[in-house]
DNA sequence: CGCGGATTTGAACTGAATCAATCGACGTGG
DNA sequence: CCACGTCGATTGATTCAGTTCAAATCCGCG
């Protein structure tokens, strides 16, 4: 264990395969090198726990693969999943004490940490790297809003579709020819369960498998495995999830 | 109308009731020189657009008073409230061409506003400005996930309890004596309407209208007018707004 | 082969939407 | 000064999308 986290430790930034769309893209190579001195390779499986709720924040991290969620429970149990970080996205609330919400592995996930005072003070020297972060978090506050308004106006096909629309702009593709599939097709796995997504969606799970059997019916999906998507025609599926299909007809 | 802007413009920022609670408070007097040389108060009305969706961006601003909403529309018609502005938070999406979303007056409003180009360069130029933006962001980001759990998982009763709640914390009160009133009560003008209180929860004026109606019948609230709002205990508000009420009994 | 968790499907129920009517405040014009 | 029209808000009756409860079905794995 520790000796595995030295092996990583050493791993330099020069090398990551994300390293120029993370928010290190910034970075000139030797700020870079004082980057990689405080960064550590962490690994977690799928249902890990990566910072809890309200807890101090230890650290912050770069996604290299896999998908975090970032969840808000109440006291009375009802959950709802407020964001999902893809590689490369950057994890972690900078200048906050604590960390406002549950962060989740999805999938069997890979990050790259940065302890909490080392890379704030480097925020701090380093006015690139925080306007990055700010861009960053800018993009973020937009998805926020879009996704505001999917939870509030859309129905739940319309949400369905949406998700899944979301998730084939983001997921990396299964054996992505565009040979093999047409054009406008995408084939992905599914990073969430069920239940994940219906509390994505602010559904439940079994509002979650009608609409997904729904799309199905009708054409617009194809289920090859419980997790894995076929879409023959992204622009259908995004008609599915604008509301605006039957307008076409 | 000119001679107006031109008795405006030279207001100087040193005055300004809001100047340390925005994101000027930043910045130096020299600094804050340069930045009311740019700036110009301007007035509008309720129901007057501020910012128009997907136009280029021509100017940022400080909220001096009054409420101002972001607005998601559709094509189809369907409207979602993705932000509540008040006064002293900052108005505008930094680093991007357009704007992301509607900006409209939902009381009389008064801003102080910046031109587009000359507010960035501000930023470049200064590191503690783009800090404090960088904070602001992030307030902004955390309260827009904190809706996305009252928009996916809380019902009628709870969302408008929850609403009323943030009204209460963000809107000046009237005549606002603890005295008067007790310590946990509070007494506001609602800044939206029916409709506008109703994209901004996901419902429809109806069931806002019925909720409304539900808390003043259960005595958790008073309506002394259509707008103005009496909340005995803000306490009971807020249990209501988590649906932990019966659990008291 | 059988167990346990995840998913799908079915049937009944319910909370919020929809449709429809009324009310009330306010400003305008007769 | 009051009748009228408009706009926002309330209230009632009905409908329907999505939840809840319940039961299969699927699938990976010891």
């Amino acid at each position: 264990m520790a000796h595995d986290s030295i092996r990583l430790r050493q791993s330099s930034c020069e090398t990551c395969a994300v390293r120029h769309r993370t928010v290190c893209g910034a970075l000139s190579n030797e700020e870079l090198t004082s980057l990689s001195r405080i960064g550590r390779m962490r690994k977690f499986k799928a249902g890990d726990i990566i910072l809890a709720d309200e807890e101090p924040t230890t650290f912050f991290a770069n996604v290299i693969s896999g998908v975090i969620k970032l969840e808000k429970t109440s006291v009375d149990g009802r959950q709802q999943i407020v964001g999902l970080v893809f590689a490369p996205d950057f994890l972690g609330r900078a200048y906050s004490r604590s960390n406002p919400y549950f962060a989740q592995a999805a999938t069997d996930t890979e990050i790259c940490t940065f302890p909490h005072t080392g890379f704030e003070q480097l925020l701090r020297n380093h006015p690139g790297l925080e306007h990055r972060l700010f861009e960053n978090t800018l993009n973020e506050l937009d998805s926020a809003r879009e996704w505001m308004f999917v939870l509030g106006r859309k129905s739940a096909q319309e949400k369905v579709a949406s998700f899944l629309h979301l998730i084939a702009k983001r997921q990396p593709m299964i054996g992505c020819q565009p040979i093999e599939l047409g054009a406008h097709a995408a084939r992905f796995e599914l990073p969430l369960t069920r239940a994940d997504i219906a509390d994505f969606l602010g559904l439940t799970i079994e509002t979650v498998s009608r609409q997904l059997s729904n799309l199905k019916r009708q054409g617009t999906i194809q289920l090859v495995s419980g997790r894995e998507v076929v879409v023959p025609d992204l622009r259908k599926l995004e008609s599915k999830a604008d509301g605006d299909d039957e307008a076409v007809a």
